[in-house]
DNA sequence: CTGAAAGCGCTTACAG
DNA sequence: CTGAAAGCGCTTACAG
């Protein structure tokens, strides 16, 4: 910067004035347009390059935010991860990603190096049933804005959710304008074991009410809890929903249940959608590869991006989150294809 | 630091001796074992925690490297970030992720940004037909490291690539020892159009002369260079290599042209892998959901990460490699399921 | 409108 | 073995 300044015949005052952008408007340090276009052309026929460690030193936004995925973790937390760098891009802020791995020490060594980093703000793509204990915990909370998916992770914390009650509404009423008149629930525990599991029932029955008498009695089958879904599984579900009791739909829990689902049928030599209509939740990368296509509620990362960066940004920028605007939601999308 | 070094009684430069880690053996500067277990407990109470920018400042090395992805990237790249992560953390090092975006403008603010942030290397995940320009390319050359995945983008740059070729020898041994004799190859385009086609045409050549006379002739069907396939250039290769030719095998160029390759064979009536055995290339997340389970060649993403990890910090640390040894080859692995 | 100077939190010769 | 001091590249009151 002192080369620049010297070249322009100015000190580094003026210089880092009109570079920071701001330009000439804060502080008290004004420069005439004239020096300010001098010193510009200058500074890029040098090559100049603003220092962020400097910059950093002397109390500036990093503009860098962490993000802790798990190791493990699903492709879709990786699609999502490339919806929030979209949406961090445009805001001018950069992405700097960490794995959770099970081993808490290691996750709160990371969270100190980013804090170190000058990293305030952290978006957690964790699993709904997460690992953290007390020490990562404690760590989290000096981060001036941490956002979770899914469920807030202590008192007060900020967090993006789907409504998954709303997809599975929309699910059943999809199926109900195709003529679907038994349509079942398929999930994958018991709702009082898995809150998400209790959040898709719950948007199954709200379906059905809506739906008056169009639609002929309550079916839903609950899974053990075990994930992904072995064959014989599988066939369990199909035998108790499509041959005992009859449906002519099953709305599922999420994509890898659907298309373990459509497997099981098809060893029963049925087709699906004209035996049975299926119905996943995700959208994952597979549901359009597979035969028959997916229908499916697409997570909509792109709004859950957008809603994530309003809060971490608020939170970074010291604003108060009233306690009904620390949790938002976001509407999911019915992906309609073969399957129904 | 000098809260830490006014707590225990002596100066910042001993704190800082021991802190730094490589302790009290780098420079001239010696501290007792006594002090500096005083020092590192004191520092540990009062929460101490280096301070990056600082350090940056004083020319430490950053310890980042970044990392740039295509948006529309598949994702398959991103299962290779998280490999690279783990990696990356193995070795004390963080990532930054950013995304390109076809606008090379854009694209080279970015790395201007990640070099003003004083990350040194770069590794780049992008599609192997690039829209990189002159402009990208020049600002690319400013990082110590710089690795490429699938080929080098300018001369002497550093690059690793898969040995598909040994993939698809692995999948034609692999087929020869199931029975099969008459092996065909599907490729998306012709190699002249698309050197890693090129590639996999080699490695089916060389697989059929390691077979002796064990194969009956050799059938190449090449598509026009559109991806992903529609269905009726499905149905027509399945018609040209299937139907026509007799083939009792097909090797694909991907997953997904396997999968729909499958499609189409179930749309006539025919199954795999009793009437046709089909393998793809990838392992793509859909390869194990797939009906039936897509045997396909993985890309080896730890071996991957592996090599790139290595060049990168090479080149960051400035050791000369050798021109025999900036392109590195992993090897890729065979995963047998149900389709063969 | 512009300049001179302090200081962010470290590391590192250099001097005891 | 330990201390005093310079300086990395910026920003920002403060003084002209």
């Amino acid at each position: 910067m002192s080369d620049v300044a010297k070249e322009v015949g100015v000190t580094v005052t003026a210089v880092s004035a009109v570079l920071r952008g701001s330009g000439n408007g804060t502080g008290n340090v004004r420069v005439s347009p004239d020096t300010a276009r001098r010193i510009r052309r200058i500074a890029s026929r040098l090559g100049y390059r603003p220092n962020m460690a400097a910059r950093l030193l002397k109390g500036q936004r990093n503009n860098v935010l962490g993000v802790l995925i798990g190791a493990e973790s699903t492709p879709a937390n990786y699609e999502r991860l490339s919806a929030l760098e979209q949406e961090a891009f445009r805001r001018g802020l950069r992405l700097m990603i960490g794995q959770f791995r099970g081993d808490s020490e290691r996750t709160a060594q990371y969270i100190e190096d980013f804090l170190g980093r000058g990293i305030e703000g952290v978006m957690c793509f964790e699993n709904p049933t997460p690992s953290y204990d007390e020490h990562v915990l404690r760590s989290l909370r000096r981060f001036r804005g941490v956002v979770f998916q899914t469920r807030r992770l202590f008192p007060g914390a900020l967090c993006v959710d789907v409504d998954r009650a709303a997809g599975v509404r929309a699910a059943v009423a999809h199926l109900l304008a195709r003529g679907r008149r038994r349509i079942g629930l398929l999930l994958n525990d018991r709702p009082e074991n898995d809150p998400l599991m209790a959040d898709r029932l719950a948007g199954y029955e709200e379906g059905l009410v809506q739906a008056g008498r169009e639609y002929e009695g309550r079916q839903v089958w609950m899974g053990p809890g075990v994930y992904p879904p072995p064959p014989e599984l599988a066939a369990e579900a199909v035998g108790a929903l499509a041959e005992q009791a009859g449906v002519d739909a099953i709305v599922c829990c999420n994509d890898v249940w659907a298309i373990h689902l459509i497997k099981a049928m098809r060893r029963l030599g049925k087709s699906v959608p004209e035996d049975l209509a299926v119905i996943g939740f995700d959208n994952i990368n597979a549901a359009e590869l597979f035969d028959p296509g997916l229908t499916t509620i697409d997570q909509n990362n792109a709004a859950f991006a957008a809603a994530a960066m309003d809060l971490l940004v608020a939170a970074c920028e010291g604003v108060a989150i009233p306690v009904s605007r620390r949790t938002r939601i976001v509407p999911p999308r019915l992906i309609v294809r073969e399957s129904t």
